[in-house]
DNA sequence: AGGTTATATGAATCCAACA
DNA sequence: GTGTTGGATTCATATAACC
């Protein structure tokens, strides 16, 4: 434990691109990720989301039942020649990141039962203290096509902060509300990334292990506050950098391959703050057959900004990101605060929040009847 | 890796109980779990359950809102100096685990992000090769009653086998029958254990972290043949026996507290074991023998000079009498010419290939059916 | 145009028996 | 050991093709 005492001041001649004084915001950095963590300055970052290479070890190829190819992850980047060498690098750009972060931030690291043991292990070796581990159940994960297994419908987030007694930002309302006032639980479901977010370049994927923007929208909004500064040292295409961007947040990233960092710089680019961006479609999670307001929200159903009124439109209310609805200095989630203006007890806000679609009002339950069709078989 | 080859021999002095000849089957064994691990025979145990503590470092004591007492895990038996004391103990353990494990044995660990990270790279350390790792989803989890993190709403299980090349046992079959007809995932949802099924005494729960049977049902289901043997090194109140004896399985617990032991004695007498039809109708039907095709031809099933085409009649081919197949110059098996046809890796000649019968097409598998049920008794 | 059917694919540690 | 052959094996979603 306590590696921060142990943190050497290094000579500048091993930083790289910028003095140490200055963070690059909102800036692709080019380059190996620990070479360029070192030249971040101490304690200068909110937060650290991370998808480091798994270590997959796959074996052969592997066929579908339909005799047709499965397209595996076999870059490069991904191969370490042991359980040793992977441990040697994964404890270096993880002490790295503890030493760029403020002492109240946090760190998030991806991973799946190839990698995520060793990593956990490793943070916790260093003195960061687990807060969660969150469960990304795949809506739809690719299956098992010999049937040896359980088919691998998950992957693994691993939340912590720098120490036991380090004051971390959660944002426990936002995540209430975004999950139709139940506290947010351990295990999230989303699909996986694919559709129109899915970056791709002569009819090929750019990045073999995209992530898809609803799970980094809700670690953002979890665990920063606008303005906050998020690090991600292995970039790929820049989900993080996109959502970030769309959240109000400042980030930076770290990438290796200039193809990866060609298709992130276009893909920010085009991301559209909060309060401008349209209605977009997202790919619907499934399964749950309640719909939590900020559901639609995550998914791009609702845009944060969307105006909502009552059917006589005596009030009226703004989406806020988290899915909550401000009006004045009220807010709340839509049932809150439907129940808070008309001083009742309670209020059903499905029924009660309206839009205006086509020129006329509409209950927002169409919505959520719209989305239910849209992911129930 | 490769720790097999390190273990020593022991004098019989450190074994305690039964010499390591024999096993001493649905029995529970007081004391020491390592010292006890130690007395079991070599190569002798098809699988290992173990819910070890999970060194958790609660700091002081947990109120409800209301004020009530949170009766937290803070039995003595959970303490421990440090990581470096728990990896010591977790090393130990797994490493006689290893030892006891017939080759192509599996073994199946729970914890939570407290000490699951340290136990999964440990199984890797020692060699064990992971199969899956599982989340058991917490239907009705206990909330986090300060609102300062996410509701910690799953555990997980490891499931790993001996090593990379060793044919463990996956009853595949059972498990997709028992998801209705969908390949089973690895995130499995289960009410945490009350009702009823929750041991108590003088009101209280005997034990703090009694796991549902329904959890152990799906483990030994999948991962066992009836009559297999058992070993829960940190039996508890005897979930694992009490679930084994019901599906027909040998069980060997191992348990320090003798509180524990009484509860998990009277438990198990109580299971009322499944009666063998029952049993039976779970076990996948992979015991079915092989029926070459040249068998049917042999039998008179199928008659040389027979043609057969694929459900969708592009293409042709002859049976020969050595119950081979000819499209033109391309010769050879029901299988392989069935590939070579179609540009494929492989291919099921059973499902591809039919013939003409009553008017239409009918696979040639239904000939295999048919042909078992008049051989099979 | 609108609805139906066929095809493609995703962080995957993916076979068993016998010669 | 290794090489060959038999034969068992897939779910949700997006997109293209086709009526």
């Amino acid at each position: 434990m306590g590696v921060l005492e142990k943190v050497r001041t290094r000579s500048p001649k091993t930083a790289m691109a910028e003095p140490r004084a200055a963070l690059p915001l909102d800036t692709i950095l080019q380059g190996d990720c620990i070479a360029h963590m070192r030249a971040l300055p101490t304690a200068s970052v909110d937060m650290i989301f991370a998808d480091p290479p798994y270590n997959l070890q796959l074996g052969g190829d592997l066929n579908r039942p339909d005799g047709s190819h499965v397209d595996a992850v076999t870059d490069e980047w991904d191969k370490f020649d042991s359980f040793a060498s992977y441990d040697r690098f994964t404890r270096d750009w993880l002490a790295e990141a503890r030493r760029i972060l403020k002492p109240d931030g946090t760190i998030w690291v991806i991973g799946s039962y190839h990698n995520i043991f060793r990593v956990g292990a490793t943070i916790q070796d260093l003195g960061f203290w687990i807060l969660n581990d969150i469960v990304w159940r795949k809506a739809n994960p690719m299956p098992n096509f010999r049937g040896t297994r359980f088919t691998n419908a998950h992957e693994t987030l691993i939340w912590a902060s720098m120490g036991e007694k380090s004051k971390y930002t959660f944002n426990y309302r936002s995540m209430k509300t975004l999950n139709d006032e139940l506290q947010m639980r351990s295990d999230w479901e989303f699909p996986i990334c694919g559709g129109p977010e899915r970056l791709k370049k002569d009819g090929h994927k750019v990045h073999p292990t995209q992530k898809p923007e609803a799970l980094l929208y809700r670690v953002l909004l979890a665990a920063t506050h606008p303005g906050d500064v998020v690090l991600d040292p292995f970039f790929g295409t820049g989900t993080t950098g996109a959502v970030a961007k769309r959240l109000g947040r400042r980030w930076i990233g770290i990438e290796r391959e200039g193809v990866y960092i060609d298709a992130a710089t276009q893909r920010i680019a085009e991301a559209l703050p909060l309060d401008e961006s349209s209605l977009r479609t997202m790919q619907a999670p499934k399964g749950t057959p309640r719909v939590a307001f900020g559901t639609l929200v995550e998914n791009g159903m609702v845009a944060p900004g969307m105006v909502l009124t009552d059917a006589k439109r005596r009030f009226q209310a703004v989406v806020r990101a988290d899915g909550s609805l401000a009006c004045g200095v009220e807010t709340g989630s839509i049932h809150k605060l439907g129940a808070t203006l008309q001083g009742a007890p309670s209020c059903n806000g499905w029924t009660f929040w309206h839009h205006e679609s086509e020129g006329r009002l509409q209950a927002i339950d169409t919505l959520r009847q719209t989305y239910l069709l849209a992911t129930q078989p």
